[in-house]
DNA sequence: GTATCCTATGCGAAAAAACGAATATGTTTT
DNA sequence: AAAACATATTCGTTTTTTCGCATAGGATAC
């Protein structure tokens, strides 16, 4: 068994929830997971325009608090958010995660899911060109 | 200003909100503070069991987050619920620390904060004792 | 002024978390 | 079997966080 990982009956501690919340990559991940409804490693990867050992290692320890769950087709891993998440938890990731994906960054990562580039992404990009 | 001082007009981030209630002591915290209204740093110290500083510490980081915001009456600082926090973090903590209420930490947290010993408490000492 | 009380902070040590790079695992196809 | 692909994990390092202890700051009483 995994350092983190939560197995039944054991329950999901507030202050634990919160933690797996509280790293913006991890937060990303489930906000597009709310958006999409499921998603595998390597669409989140292309997103967020992160690591594919990053994305994963992120989705491990989500995976292990049973906040995500993983389904496996073929060669990919498609996780969604977890259907069995105590209500208040859902509730919290509802709120949390709508506010998220209306941000200039939600925005961009939403445009970028899509295959587009984003408006702040390209206005980056604009400005580092000079 | 402090590290992790925010102040007007910058915002506070969900990770960066997130990451304050991923400690259990910050979260027993507010979770008497929702639960009281107000509270003083002594309170708080007796009702959790903790250390002044430790106590301190967490309280100076809610502060500077603008999650707590605190009020001086004499030699007492009063620490209440952040009246001006955004409409979906004040029901996300709602939502938290209401369920942490029920707990069996928070139950014993909210008896030791009226005076009493705590159902859990009262029978880890027995335990203690042999 | 000094003393006392409550609260805040500086400091160094210990623990935890996150990371990149390389590699391992598992699946499908040939 | 090997090759190609998607994903997972190990390792060592760096960064961040937390803590206890000591001390500093600020208000009140004397």
């Amino acid at each position: 068994m995994r350092k983190n990982e939560y197995v039944f009956p054991m329950e999901l501690e507030s202050h634990t929830f919160f933690h797996a919340l509280s790293d913006p990559t991890r937060l990303r991940c489930l906000a597009m997971l709310h958006a999409q409804g499921e998603l595998c490693v390597c669409d989140l990867t292309r997103a967020l325009g992160l690591s594919q050992p990053k994305i994963s290692r992120h989705l491990a320890l989500l995976r292990d608090l049973h906040i995500v769950k993983a389904r496996r087709e073929g060669v990919w891993m498609h996780y969604h958010l977890h259907p069995d998440l105590p209500g208040w938890m859902r509730e919290v990731l509802r709120l949390a995660l709508e506010a998220f994906l209306i941000s200039p960054q939600g925005l961009a990562d939403q445009a970028a899911l899509r295959g587009r580039v984003g408006a702040c992404e390209g206005l980056a990009a604009l400005a580092a060109e000079g």
